[in-house]
Formats: C-alpha cells, structure tokens, sequence
DNA sequence: AACATTAATGCAATTTTTTGCATAAAGAAT
DNA sequence: ATTCTTTATGCAAAAAATTGCATTAATGTT
C-alpha cells in the first residue's frame, strides 16, 4: 500500500488539505495515482493517528474548516526509509481490454463508441499534461533542475498517454476494417 | 469490479482451472489484468454458486484435483450484458512514479537501480509479448481474422512497453546527467 | 542427495478500496 | 430565479484484494 507515501511525497513537498490533494490526483497526477475522497480523508487520519504528520485547522464560515496537514520529522523518516526500499512494478486491471478481448459477444458499432469515449478522456489528458510540460520547459535552468523528478514522473504520463492514443487510433482502424 | 467478467471472458474462450487462469494472467495476460491465486479461486467459487461457470472435477493423485470450469449459458448473458455498459477508464497507481517524485530524499543510484530493475522486466515482458505477436501473425488470414479483437489487446500491451522503456531511456539519462 | 520450483487448491484474517449517505454554502451558469 | 458545480469534510457498511498459512508430489537443478 502506497497510498499513504504517495500521499507523504506530496505533503513534503507542500502543505495541503484533504481536498487539495484530491484535486491533485485528480487533475495533474492522475498518471501517476488515483483515490477517492474517502480514502484520502481516511489515510490522512491513520497518518496523523501515527504521528506522520499533523494538521492545523483553518476556520471558515458555513463550510467545513480546512484541515491543513503537513509532514512530520517522523514523517520524512518514514518516508526516506521507504525509498529505501525497492517497489513493485504497477498492476494493471484494464476492464476496455477485457471488454474488447470479449467483444465478439457484442457488435462492432459499441467497440468503436466505446474506444472513442476513452480516446476523448485520453486527448484531454494529454493536453494538460503538456500545458504542465510547457510551464516547466519555461521555467529557469535552477529551477528546472530543481523539479527534475517531478518533471520525469510528468514524463511517463505524457508518453504513456501518447501512446495510448497511438494504440486507440490503431484498434480503431483495425475494428472499422 | 471486473475480476469477475476478466474470467468470464477467458472462460469463454476456452475451459479452464483456476489455476490455468492464474498461469494466463501472469504470462501472457499481465497488460491486461492482474490478480493473486487466492482472489481467482475465490471469485471461481462466488462465480459457481451464481451459476454462471461450472466445472468437473479432473481427478488426479498426489496432487489437489483440477477443477476445470467452463462458462454457463447464464454465465454468456451475464457477460453480453456487461459488455453493453461502458467501463471506467483504468486507474493507475505507479509506486515507483511515486518514489521518483520523492527522489530528493535519497540517492540517484538508489534511482538508478530501481529503474534498471523495473527495466529489465518490463523488457522481458516486451519480449514474451512480441512471440506472441509473431504467433499470430503467422496463422492464417482466416484465423487472425477470427483472433483480432484478442490481437488488438496484445497491441496494447506492446505498445504500453515499448513507451514505458523508452520513457525509462529517458528518464535513466535525466537521472544520470 | 538436498533444495527449489511447479502443479493444484483452499481457509481465515487483515487491510484496502469502494459505495452510499450526509451536510452546507458560495459561486457559476442557464 | 433556479439549478449545477465547487468547496470541504466525514461515518458506516460492504466489497475486494492481500497476506499468511497449509498440503502433497512430481520434476528440475546444483
């Protein structure tokens, strides 16, 4: 489970709040890792419980205070000894591929609707990770160094995603076919 | 969850045991769906008292007995049905992604020897696929027609591999430099 | 000859993830 | 004006996945 260091990776990096971090995920690091809310909310509690990190409330009016968590000494402990350690390669579980492997039980025409909704998620994707990309590319020669390993993680997602597009734009000619 | 339809699927094409499952999904099938044994003999179970796989027993001595099941009429609705409703584009969750954007915190060889690690496997994994590849691309025009929709999975699969090694080419030299 | 791997399944307990429900107000869109 | 989305958190229950343990024999490796 790296759910829990993925979420202390972006806490020492910067001080966030539940919700943050689940915009996070959800916008720019979807390539990278994906959680529902209340899982988020969930982990931030058991990490706290653990003395990993702590929060300090900011209060607000008619909506739920904000929970502004930021990461330990212990924390960082915790998470340099787990770097240390080496980790498993990604699992993937890719219900369209099951979908398509099966998909002489359906026609054609739901394959091809089917590829193209994906294909749209995927184009969008992609574009805001090279809008990421550009704003990095501009940045200055220290500062571009200094976010090296983000920017390499970015990276995967750009041509993973590219590929992906490559691989939709070929099944679909080879259904269409 | 999709575990379930992931064996319909296989178990339409052809009878099996779990354990043959177990044996497809971390050979060949490992760009397509991942689970551990004991989640394939149980889903078997759950799946067999819904009655849509059944299975004989193979005796055999010395060893438990094979049970090979295969899929039921009720099981090829259920599947059909299914393959009628969209499915979510597929989560990712890439640890190593994660320890690369922490990286900071320990030493680029500790980096360096986890992506030649991954590396090598993933280039293992390119390889078995591309036999598989060629396989099909010897049988006849006839067959690889009737085998398309499970060729076009595999070309995922390729494709994912070869992007994820060239981002790892990447990635090793941005590291190095 | 000893040891590791492959073949073949399974139970039980724990951990992780998902689903469903709930609240409340500001701001954006039609 | 009304409806939708965003902001911001959380509990409780159910479902799914992982971990640990257990068995037996053949075959392959050093």
């Amino acid at each position: 489970m790296s759910l829990k260091h993925a979420i202390l990776v972006l806490l020492e990096t910067e001080p966030s709040s539940g919700y943050d971090l689940l915009k996070q995920f959800n916008n720019s690091l979807g390539y990278f890792w994906n959680a529902k809310h209340q899982q988020i909310y969930q982990q931030l509690k058991l990490l706290s419980a653990e003395n990993l990190i702590e929060y300090k409330l900011e209060e607000q009016h008619g909506k739920p205070d904000r929970k502004v968590y930021k990461i330990t000494k212990s924390g960082v402990a915790e998470l340099s000894s787990w770097l240390n350690n080496s980790v498993k390669p990604n699992k993937i579980n890719d219900a369209l591929l099951v979908k398509i492997y099966g998909g002489h039980l359906t026609d054609a025409d739901n394959l091809l609707a089917e590829l193209e909704n994906h294909l749209h998620l995927h184009q969008k994707v992609l574009l805001q990770l090279k809008q990421i990309e550009q704003k990095y590319l501009n940045l200055t020669e220290e500062l571009k160094e200094k976010y090296k390993l983000p920017y390499i993680t970015l990276r995967r997602g750009i041509l993973g995603e590219e590929a992906w597009l490559t691989w939709a734009d070929e099944a679909i000619n080879m259904i269409k076919k």
